[in-house]
DNA sequence: TTCGGCACTTAGGACTATCATG
DNA sequence: CATGATAGTCCTAAGTGCCGAA
């Protein structure tokens, strides 16, 4: 393998703690393969690894051999360390369609409206029939004989296969049944109504609809208490009910709905919660029972036939109808998200391939083979005329490849790294403001992982920035050389950091938001080179930097380089620079490893600005940990305590200070957790008591559990109450349980000692992620290791790496 | 040379299954 | 064995960036 570790981008190179697949010489995973993850990465990535072709074909050849001398047959290819199979049968790929571009879908007008006439009954059963025959079958029917998967089931190792020279054709033949669309509208009860002016009204079915979707997220005061989502609520809801016939009373008259704050929804949104409830509350069986039962018929839509292999669909349902929820302040939040008709739905599949059915009556919007796009299903969405898209799941082919690439093009920026930042701080100084403007940009997307920040409408969008769109407002200076950000970006979470900056960065910035400039202007005006002062006057103040043009001067320092790719490189960067500057102790506990992977994980989740809105329960949760913290502490001290009982010379041998009471619990916290312990112990027998009589009546028809049976019961309540109240006395507790001995009470110490120090972990841990997103998808696509974590910026394989020196016998925390 | 159409990635939050734990 | 916490999944909004037409 041509390793040249300097280019190496992400990792440093560190014999024990391989970071990247490159960094893995290839020596090292003979002697040890029984390590999980690290060693199939590098062999998966040294049979792709296209560049040194007789180098790879080596490779390849020993891996083959590997093969052959440890497996014979990989069934289901759960145990990470198994050695590769061979790549199987190519599909020709070549494939001349030069197709075009277009799919000849064009804007959707307004034909949302679409004239399909959908009746409340006769539609429902209308879900796309399978057809029998020909439908795409991805059951395992063909493997009656082998007893194993067949060979479909296998899994398609992308990652061994050849580079593919054109990515740009994405597939040969493609085989779906299409989408899963929303159940239909069910009317409400005739009892249950919406109430205007607190009296009940009557709505047509549509309108009734409409006015569930608001109904049914009371809870959610988020949406329901922001004022622009009532306003945009209300006017569609306006607006369907004018279409509708409007609502009526009792005695079929017209009520002219004027006043959003007229209305109650209570009666349907309780109507819900008890329908939900009930639901919950069934029994499991038929719960279970349900959902096999609807596991059916989705069945077919969850998978399609790509390229002949059998690949999981991300999402293949239909959005259902409801109020659109766009984040922070946007201006069309609370607007009706009309239901999608077939018509609306454009199906891409392959030209030989048997065309889903649509539901009974309804027609697809359009039917096109593009096989250079990967979506199955697209439309139009009403609210912001936004593209929804069918698409294969995280983990299929497609998207691991795409994946790769990612991770590769990040890879690739650290041999030009050094030179893009030699240039820029050199720029920082141009002549040119255009330049200047584009370095200083630079400067901040590289050091501080800001997006790049295309324009946006700002009348139909929530007004976030990123970098080239931050604003006068957005920049505070001080001097010498501090910058205060303070800015909603992506999904309106808000940046706010103080940074300290080279000064003739700060120079720059305070440059940029000379006067005229004020709140609203762009801190990045310049747009291009040459622009003299009647240029601007003629184009307006308005031209910013634009992304476009930062990124086609970063692609002149490398290939397929924008913006966003920064961030990638310098998450997965940072991220493989705190594994390897972490202080693994042999000794750590699992709590303790996991705990120091999760600082790491924490500090690229800060540097990318990855947050979540801290939950009001958090606050109670800690309390409530701590609280269990300091009853195991006290629990600790009685153990200690019946030691002392046993053998009270133990006093001397171990120290007074071994006996002493913890210094955070004071005598009232004491009192109360008793008062707590012996609550919590009633109320358990008393549970435990029903519950035996629930039983007794059943079993003896009808015959309770006497009351003295309870009392007997609880005496064992007032035998502990009455035990504390002597041991608070006494300041002495006598031992428990038979055969009391002190190794006995030694080993139950040191069990506590175990898990508050876990707790107390916990809580750090739980403290510090308050704020922080950590990575939440953990998706695993393509080689199983090759999944993301932290937000998809920074590669699974940092976690493998983590794993193999956290993780000895591959007991891995998660 | 810009602009909008389009395709795809990134992201937070809601929802749900699972796990630990008392 | 219930119950609450946690992890994992689903859902879909909100970004990025490319490309071709005007």
């Amino acid at each position: 393998m041509e390793l040249d570790s300097d280019d190496e981008p992400i990792a440093k190179r560190n014999g024990k703690l391989p970071i990247s697949i490159k960094d893995m010489p290839m020596g090292e995973l003979s002697d040890d393969d029984d390590e999980p993850l690290g060693t199939k990465i590098a062999q998966k990535k040294v049979a792709i690894e296209k560049a040194a072709a007789k180098t790879a074909k080596a490779a390849r050849a020993s891996d083959a051999k590997a093969k052959k001398a440890t497996s014979k047959k990989v069934v289901k290819d759960e145990s990470d360390d198994e050695p590769l199979s061979k790549p199987k049968k190519r599909q020709s790929n070549g494939v001349a369609s030069s197709a075009k571009k277009t799919n000849g879908v064009k804007k959707d007008e307004s034909d949302s409206d679409a004239p399909i006439a959908k009746t409340k009954k006769g539609a429902t059963k209308g879900k796309v029939a399978p057809a029998k025959k020909s439908a795409v079958k991805f059951e395992k029917e063909s493997s009656k004989d082998g007893g194993d998967e067949d060979e479909e089931n296998e899994e398609y190792r992308w990652w061994d296969m050849p580079k593919k020279e054109d990515d740009s054709i994405k597939w040969t033949t493609l085989e779906h049944n299409g989408v899963i669309f929303p159940p239909d509208y069910e009317p409400l009860p005739k009892h249950i109504k919406l109430y205007y002016d607190g009296k009940p009204v009557d709505l047509h079915v549509e309108a009734e609809e409409v006015a569930t979707f608001f109904g049914s997220m009371l809870h959610s005061t988020q949406n329901v208490e922001n004022l622009t989502f009532q306003k945009n609520f209300f006017n569609d809801f306006k607006e369907v009910l004018d279409k509708t016939g409007g609502a009526r009373d009792k005695d079929g008259k017209e009520v002219d709905i004027k006043e959003f704050e007229k209305l109650d929804f209570t009666k349907i949104f309780e109507y819900y919660k008890a329908l939900s409830e009930a639901k919950k509350a069934r029994p499991a069986a038929e719960k279970k029972a349900e959902k096999a039962e609807r596991d059916k018929i989705d069945a077919p839509y969850l998978y399609c036939k790509w390229d002949g292999r059998k690949e999981k669909i991300g999402n293949p349902r239909v959005e259902p109808p409801g109020l659109f929820r766009g984040r922070g302040e946007h201006p069309k939040t609370g607007k009706v998200k009309k239901r999608v008709m077939p018509e609306q739905i454009t199906i891409n599949i392959g030209k030989d391939a048997k065309v889903p059915n649509p539901p009974q009556g309804h027609k697809w919007k359009a039917v096109v083979h593009e096989n250079s796009a990967t979506w199955l299903a697209m439309w139009q969405e009403n609210v912001n005329g936004q593209y929804k898209y069918i698409m294969l799941a995280a983990n299929s082919a497609v998207k691991g490849q795409a994946d790769y690439k990612k991770f590769e093009k990040a890879r690739e920026l650290k041999k030009h790294i050094d030179r893009i930042r030699a240039d820029y701080a050199k720029e920082l100084k141009s002549e040119s403001m255009a330049d200047r403007q584009r370095a200083t940009a630079m400067y901040l997307i590289d050091k501080f992982a800001l997006r790049a920040g295309n324009e946006k409408d700002t009348d139909n969008e929530a007004e976030t920035v990123g970098c080239c769109s931050l604003k006068y407002e957005h920049v505070t200076l001080q001097e010498p050389q501090t910058v205060i950000f303070d800015f909603l970006g992506k999904d309106s979470i808000r940046f706010y950091n103080e940074f300290v900056v080279e000064r003739q960065v700060f120079k720059n910035l305070k440059m940029f938001k000379k006067p005229p400039k004020e709140n609203g202007d762009d801190i990045f005006d310049r747009l291009n080179v040459s622009f003299s002062k009647q240029n601007l006057k003629t184009v307006g103040l308005t031209n910013m930097l634009q992304t476009s043009h930062l990124n086609k001067h970063l692609s002149s320092y490398m290939p397929g380089l924008t913006a966003k790719v920064f961030r990638t490189y310098n998450a997965s960067f940072t991220m493989s620079r705190l594994l390897q500057e972490l202080k693994i102790d042999q000794k750590s506990t699992i709590a303790e490893k996991i705990k120091l992977y999760n600082d790491c994980n924490r500090e690229v989740a800060v540097l990318c600005n990855h947050k979540r809105t801290v939950g009001a329960s958090h606050e109670a949760q800690m309390e409530k940990l701590e609280n269990r913290i300091k009853g195991l502490k006290y629990q600790r001290w009685r153990t200690k305590m019946m030691m002392l009982d046993v053998d009270p010379k133990l006093k001397k041998k171990k120290g007074a200070e071994y006996f002493q009471l913890d210094n955070d619990l004071d005598e009232d916290w004491i009192k109360e957790h008793q008062t707590f312990l012996v609550d919590e112990q009633r109320s358990k027998i008393q549970k435990k008591f029903e519950k035996d009589n629930e039983k007794s009546k059943e079993e003896k028809k009808g015959k309770e559990l006497p009351a003295s049976e309870l009392k007997e019961r609880m005496k064992s309540v007032s035998e502990l109450e009455a035990k504390f109240k002597k041991e608070n006395k006494t300041k002495k507790v006598e031992a428990e349980g038979k055969g009391p001995t002190v190794e006995r009470f030694e080993a139950a110490v040191e069990k506590i000692n175990e898990r508050i120090r876990n707790l107390e972990l916990q809580s750090a841990d739980r403290e510090g992620n308050k704020e922080v997103a950590l990575g939440t998808s953990k998706i695993v696509s393509g080689p199983k290791n090759y999944a993301r974590t932290c937000s998809n910026q920074v590669s699974e394989l940092h976690r493998s790496s983590l794993d193999r020196c956290f993780c000895p016998q591959g007991q891995r925390p998660d």
